[in-house]
DNA sequence: TTTGACCTCGCCCCAGGGGCATGGTCCAGG
DNA sequence: CCTGGACCATGCCCCTGGGGCGAGGTCAAA
């Protein structure tokens, strides 16, 4: 009677109009696994029960979801997966509205934002860093507490800290790409290293810097911040060396400066 | 001087934040072919004036943009891209709203829009079809369209229709997967297939149908339609043991009836 | 000349399967 | 009993957009 209830890949797609394929997947990927197999033949055979399970994980799939998302969401009773979908699709929805602001953006007519960048020459110095990979949602976070936690340390040490905050961009921080970031304060003195705070030294140079008002200071109105300064860098034939570097706060009363250390193009 | 303009990937890669190898996929694609390459050593060296572009692709891939279509926008100007971007943006939008309801659909407490399914025994039919894999934007004007066609042939050769126009889904028809679709008229007499009108036989059997309001027959409601019936057929331990057929228009004034062929669970 | 930074190509990896080839299994009909 | 056809298994290659690693080539400065 238990064998009337068992059914071969096709039938079992069939009723849940998931692939013989994709069942396979499943079964791997332990979401789906067949009611009994054969060790033989490695036949697997579904149990009618398990149907239910069968077009859930279809639905779900249709809906994009990663395996391993819809993996986490099965064990879950029908009210917390919906809360759950629920809060997925709100996550769904920052994330177009930030492709929008980011269609709007890359709109080159709307350039009304940012100030006038300029040159300015910068010395060598030594920093105070910590460095780490950081998710986009965390790094004002980590800015502020980086910032702290170094501060906190050059009072320790009596060292006298020398200006405003130096945030450097090694590498993308998006939505979905978390950039290693270092967060700096350049000082006077002599400075042991200590936990994860390092020391090294910045070399002298010249940035293009560009002062950013509050309101744009935040993902992803900066993006537009940044096509700014780099279209002025092209235009006055200077070449991007290295990672953007934020300054906190920024000259002359600005929210922050964003600068790029530059050389000049024929030279390099 | 044209040399001074040139730089290897890294730099090129600092001056446009992309990586070396997203570089070297970009010159593969023909996204951004290096301005040279030598042929000893196969370095490829980047213009200068290659940044913007550089910098163009890496704004685009962040709104995750598929490189083939970034390819398709770049010839365009400013203009012409943004209301491509915008027109992405939208079809997001339409997809992100899909979604949503795809949920609302997902949620069992809701499920207060459909009939009451029943049993129905369907005879041994002579069909008229048309089959084809087609995309969900397609499905409505194929299914008029070839429901005319197949109504004007049998009047042609004199057969009588013999009622609603079925729907067979062979193949799930969602937003990005086209399913194979087969309109089929049943009818009496004699008919020769033409062009890409086939005849088949439909065996008798039984279905299991809900009736389904207008309302809720656009996708993605029809959906919860579906997962309606086949819980319904779960909970009277009855099979699904073909593809779903859609038959238009339904009985008792409904606007098309949701049918599956099912067996009694035991037997199969 | 050596060293170190940079470059090349090529392979394996991620998700979620589709498609195909090769070979095993199962059931029904002759 | 045998055979055909329908089904099933595994395994490999394909798609996107790269990341990561390793072997080996190139280039410039020391």
């Amino acid at each position: 009677m238990d064998d009337a209830d068992l059914m071969l890949p096709g039938e079992f797609g069939a009723a849940t109009r998931l692939s013989p394929k994709a069942l396979r997947l499943y079964a791997a990927q332990g979401l789906l696994v067949p009611a009994s197999t054969d060790p033989g033949s490695g036949y697997r055979r579904y149990h009618r029960d398990q149907i239910s399970l069968g077009r859930l994980i279809g639905w779900l799939r249709m809906l994009d979801l990663p395996l391993a998302r819809i993996a986490a969401l099965l064990p879950l009773n029908a009210q917390a997966r919906q809360a759950e979908l629920r809060a997925w699709l709100a996550a769904q929805e920052i994330e177009l509205q930030q492709r929008r602001e980011l269609v709007e953006a890359l709109d080159c007519t709307s350039r009304t934002t940012a100030g006038v960048p300029t040159l300015r020459s910068r010395p060598q110095r030594k920093l105070l860093c910590r460095e780490r990979r950081v998710h986009i949602d965390e790094l004002d976070g980590f800015i502020a507490d980086a910032q702290e936690h170094i501060r906190a340390r050059l009072r320790a040490v009596g060292s006298s800290d020398d200006g405003p905050a130096l945030v450097h961009f090694h590498g993308f921080v998006t939505r979905d790409s978390d950039g290693p970031v270092e967060v700096a304060v350049p000082f006077n003195g002599s400075v042991e290293p200590v936990d994860d705070l390092r020391i090294r030294l910045s070399p002298a140079g010249t940035d293009a810097v560009l002062p950013v008002a509050e309101a744009d200071a935040e993902f992803p109105m900066i993006l537009h911040v940044y096509g700014v300064l780099e279209a002025w860098i092209d235009a006055h034939r200077l070449l991007c060396v290295g990672s953007p570097v934020e300054v906190r706060p920024g000259g002359n009363g600005a929210f922050l400066d964003v600068t790029y250390p530059v050389v000049p193009s024929e030279e390099s």
